[in-house]
DNA sequence: CTTATTTTTTAGAACTATCTAATTTAATTT
DNA sequence: AAATTAAATTAGATAGTTCTAAAAAATAAG
């Protein structure tokens, strides 16, 4: 089965807004993650259904099927793994990768991304620490909180991040907080939700909990 | 000024049949060479007329302007340099870059194929023997004869190939005539033009006139 | 120098993807 | 429960690429 770019596009959205623990996807959300118009959305949610990689029903919404997913996670694979090159290979910076993933994520070839994967040595997990699932679409998640969540005094390690916009990047690099970062909660403010973290317990750090809620901690 | 993927393929492919000494460039070799019909063609002449990246006079031919072989050489630039990423660095062998290749000279990033290139330390020349042309389309080409051109007792280094098909490129590997094998002309054969070769001065080769053709030899 | 042949182009249709505007369905409010 | 609002879908257009079939132009042949 082959899906086209645009196409896959649209399952990969889908995919990301079911996995964000939303009840179920709307036309809307769709057409907002991806930058299109609700009635564009509703057009591919038809094609899709046809292809059977979504039961969709008009007006009641749609869910993946397991073909859907599986095509989905690869495509995923795709990205990420593409991402990993540019960044270790290519010395790309972490914010300057997505655009580009983008686009070599619909080249179609098995044996490229088998080879890319071994080149790169099989990483579990891209430069923003989103997991990168295998050949078969299975990932290996973390479990992991936002560092908005964590208590006064708890540990951790930064493993990820929720937004992967280049200002936010940039923002991290700055500062120093980077993916594997050891972390401490050292004080958290409760009028304006902003949070005092030690950083690998040399540097002291002040986020605003727009921030703090778009890290990803590993708790220890 | 920006392309599509198909204005890309179009203009590749004028810019090589151009290359191939013709006099001009027909449509009909435009639709043999990239497959399509001859109508489908003609369409793009206008479209590619109007972005002046050729000169179009309908019935008449064409003529790639100085734009037009700028992002033609462009194309050609990405397409080499990737194929010499997937041989050098994913270990594909030299007949199944083509088609990958064919998809990845398509991504639109400079910074990408600036990297790509430091990356793979500026290489000069694909694996096919291919010049590579330089961020500013400069192409550096060896002067080269056909194999077949060559007079008994001549000797020289086997620098490229015209043919790029899996078949030929097969045989090639099966009979040891790799790019950058040094060879002799031991004898020809007037006849069926077929001529018999010392490769690397230790194994003697029979190749037809068809096979020693494809095969582009830089004398010594 | 007409006629035949080949080459090239146009006309019209199909398919993908997208949009705006209008309509339909579902959800909310009073 | 009826009326309003919001969400989703359809209808109709546009743009890109390709095709078949028909027409036009250029070239070759008698």
């Amino acid at each position: 089965m082959e899906l086209t770019t645009a196409e896959e596009n649209y399952l990969k959205a889908i995919y990301h807004l079911s996995e964000e623990g939303k009840k179920s996807v709307s036309t809307n959300d769709i057409a907002a993650s991806i930058q299109t118009k609700p009635a564009s959305v509703s057009d591919m949610l038809r094609k899709l259904g046809e292809k059977e990689v979504i039961q969709y029903r008009k007006y009641y919404g749609l869910q993946i099927t397991p073909l859907g997913m599986r095509l989905a996670l690869q495509t995923i694979r795709k990205h990420r793994l593409w991402e990993v090159f540019l960044v270790d290979k290519l010395h790309f910076a972490w914010d300057e990768v997505h655009e580009v993933a983008e686009q070599l994520e619909h080249i179609q070839s098995t044996l490229l991304i088998e080879r890319l994967d071994a080149y790169l040595n099989y990483p579990k997990f891209d430069p923003h620490g989103d997991p990168i699932p295998d050949a078969f679409g299975d990932v290996r998640s973390r479990p992991r909180i936002a560092l908005q969540e964590m208590g006064i005094d708890q540990s951790g390690q930064i493993v990820a991040v929720k937004d992967s916009s280049p200002a936010f990047l940039r923002y991290l690099d700055k500062v120093g907080a980077y993916i594997g970062a050891r972390i401490k909660v050292l004080d958290k403010v409760e009028f304006d939700g902003s949070v005092e973290i030690l950083v690998d317990q040399k540097k002291t750090l002040f986020m605003s909990k727009d921030v703090a809620n778009n890290i990803l901690v590993l708790t220890s």
